[in-house]
DNA sequence: TCTTGTAAGTGTATTTGTTACATTTAATTA
DNA sequence: TAATTAAATGTAACAAATACACTTACAAGA
């Protein structure tokens, strides 16, 4: 006899993904405007119900690839919530996942299919349920994880300039960084490739290009190494 | 109309809990011998299944007061488990807590009647599905947490000596600690009241007791301070 | 009562890391 | 060729973290 398998006790598990970008300005987050019920036309995150035949991560990929067409990019678990409320439809528990995206790589068809729209963060409506509760924890987690772990270059292009770095960084801890001290701090990491190429875009006299060295991070993953800006 | 409310999505959630005490040597967590199937005879997280009318939140507090019979420690939501076979009997995702708690106020007779048992942290056994995964988890987390917040009061007596703070610190990091730099950071936190009483059985010498001054420490909590040892 | 043993208690110098800060360079355009 | 614009670069002052050794209080046993 099997004890606590009570059939009236399961529920809706939903994964919503709170999916960000950077566009050399600002840090955004990818919204859609419900065309479906329940709350149709108002702003949610990008969601879907988990299926019985894969786990959370598979969900929050295969949601984060409807939307976007990438998959494998960065993304995390971020909380399970479950209100009672939360949902007025049915008793649904929702596991959030972070997923962070190169801005400029994602399926613009898709996006208009589903009426989404990038949001800088002090601009986000209100969404549904408690969809910005959801957003505001992925920007304290994503702003605690920039410092343990470099994540912040799956924001940019392949190539990047120490400035657009430096942006990038500014725009997620919301705070502004000294140039001089930032780039000593991303030096003394040693995970960037110094191209030979510059980008003639910013300025006159061009800034050069830079990449991410996934090999020697791979090597000083270990090391637990932390940034702090 | 309402969009993916398919009721075979439906699935079981449970919450398990891991539960960290602390005895004056060693970090140890509290583990149940299941009477039931399946995997009766087998050590495991003390779990249940979340219940319609409550939160996960809630469903963590009450699994835990059934065991040790205490309510309102500190507790967190660790991490929400998917595997598709992580439970044989059912498809059942589930979300771990892990809470803190003073191990001499449990009850005893509940420890008794589950065949609960502590275990050092070196000491833990094979556990069903995936609670060793989850054990893992919780305790970079509970390592984590301690360079941010001063958690690690919870599971010390009301008064305590120095050195006992410093032997749980040792045991959660799992590292040993200069007495002296230990002690000056302690102090610099300025959240601990140094009583008029010193507890004898340590040395003939006697060492001071101390309390942790949750007034001083609510106020200082916004301050977000870092304890780094 | 004096010697011995045990853990408690205490401060500083050195090293390391963090911050603040200003000038020169390279190229384009007027 | 002068003016403009952003890029590139190094150091000194300050703060924080670490390493480290001796004295004190008391009890127990000689």
């Amino acid at each position: 006899m099997y004890t606590g398998y009570n059939l009236e006790d399961r529920v809706f598990l939903a994964v919503d993904c709170i999916i960000f970008g950077f566009d050399d300005e600002d840090l955004k987050v990818l919204l859609i405007k419900r065309d479906f019920e329940p709350e149709k036309g108002k702003w949610s995150l990008m969601g879907g119900f988990l299926k019985s035949n894969e786990t959370l991560d598979d969900a929050a990929d295969r949601i984060l690839h409807r939307l976007t067409g990438v998959h494998d990019i960065y993304q995390e678990q971020l909380y399970s919530f479950s209100d009672l409320d939360r949902d007025p439809v049915a008793r649904t528990i929702s596991t959030s996942y972070y997923a962070i995206i190169n801005i400029e790589k994602h399926n613009e068809e898709l996006i208009q299919q589903y009426n989404a729209q990038w949001f800088s963060l002090a601009d986000i409506p209100d969404l549904i349920f408690d969809h910005n509760e959801m957003v505001q924890k992925a920007i304290r987690r994503l702003r605690r994880r920039t410092s343990i772990n470099p994540i912040g270059f799956e924001l940019l292009p392949e190539k990047f300039t120490m400035r657009q770095l430096q942006k990038l960084y500014e725009a997620i801890l919301d705070k502004e960084l000294d140039k001089r001290n930032f780039i000593n701090k991303i030096n003394s990491m040693d995970i960037l490739i110094k191209l030979n190429e510059k980008d003639m875009t910013s300025s006159t006299k061009g800034s050069f290009l830079y990449q991410f060295d996934q090999e020697k991070y791979d090597k000083k993953k270990g090391d637990n190494f932390y940034l702090k800006l």
